[in-house]
DNA sequence: CGTTACTTTCATTTATTTCAGAAAGCTGCG
DNA sequence: CGCAGCTTTCTGAAATAAATGAAAGTAACG
């Protein structure tokens, strides 16, 4: 496989991962073409390369840069905006993980505090509140594991996970 | 808030975090309903809960059963079939990693394979293979965590994690 | 100022996903 | 058989999400 073609297949491929993890398929895939650039690239670049029109590419940037996993850049001279990934991995998953969390697992959280006001003697009643206890167990350990997560550097999460894993 | 009330709401609410987990809305609150129930339920009060037709809720309880998120229960003497979920967090949580694992990490490593052989002796080869170095350093990991934590058992996550986070 | 070189927004269009309901498949029983 | 009682599959319609392209907005520079 040459380079084009790998390029091409990267993209293809990320973007697919990524519409499977709530970040729609053109927004991964714009982060993928940065990933694997050299350079910075502009916004007429990545629209040439990756086929799409002006308004999605300037949307998705954006979108790209609230999350933190790109940046612009300005060059000296230059009147348009250049872009460049952060390329870390871990720093990419550790924004990720931000995003989610926040999206959805601090939503639950509240929502199954709610829940647990809900007190009825029967069956019905009994079983409600043990999976709410239950679940709210368990996204309260996930929420306190992803915020540690989130504050470790690489080093850490490496080290850290070799043990557990052996 | 009432059990009625509070039931209504977590089912809406499971459904929505799941259709933000490649779990489509309908089947994630099926699960939610199933969850929550004390009995098994047959089609038809699934159907009549939650307001669905029956090839949705059949094809969505056939998906959930693929998962292993839910059981199969004949009662005898009865034709229908009923269902019962899988209440054990630790289980439902493992399940969902298993899934998510076959369907989107294994695919990446195995794409991430193929493009190692690009070898190109310029500026844009170098930060392809440099990139794809990374990322698959990182999936592997990721890998062969999910592995031992689907593998253990809840106690074992449990401890780890506590101690992990101090 | 006003022109130029961009960036951003937004109403429409287009593609994707989900769903209801009809039709077809089973299974067991008389 | 053939009918009753369920389950499964399929298809077109409806809802949702994403992309386009043109118009509006901004900022640098003479």
């Amino acid at each position: 496989m040459n380079l084009e073609e790998g390029k091409q297949k990267f993209l293809q491929s990320w973007g697919a991962l990524g519409s499977s993890w709530g970040i729609n398929r053109t927004m991964a895939q714009i982060h993928a073409l940065l990933l694997i650039s050299a350079e910075a690239l502009s916004a007429d670049q990545i629209m040439e390369e990756l086929q799409i029109s002006r308004g999605n590419a300037n949307m998705n940037i954006r979108a790209l840069i609230d999350w933190g996993l790109v940046f612009k850049e300005l060059k000296p001279g230059e009147r348009k905006e250049f872009f460049v990934a952060e390329k870390d991995m871990w720093e990419v998953v550790k924004c990720i993980i931000v995003q989610r969390k926040k999206r959805e697992l601090e939503p639950m959280l509240k929502v199954l505090d709610e829940l647990s006001s809900v007190q009825e003697e029967s069956k019905d009643g009994e079983v409600f509140a043990d999976v709410i206890r239950d679940i709210k167990l368990f996204s309260s350990k996930a929420d306190s594991t992803l915020d540690t997560l989130t504050k470790a550097d690489s080093n850490w999460f490496v080290g850290t996970f070799m043990k557990m894993i052996r």
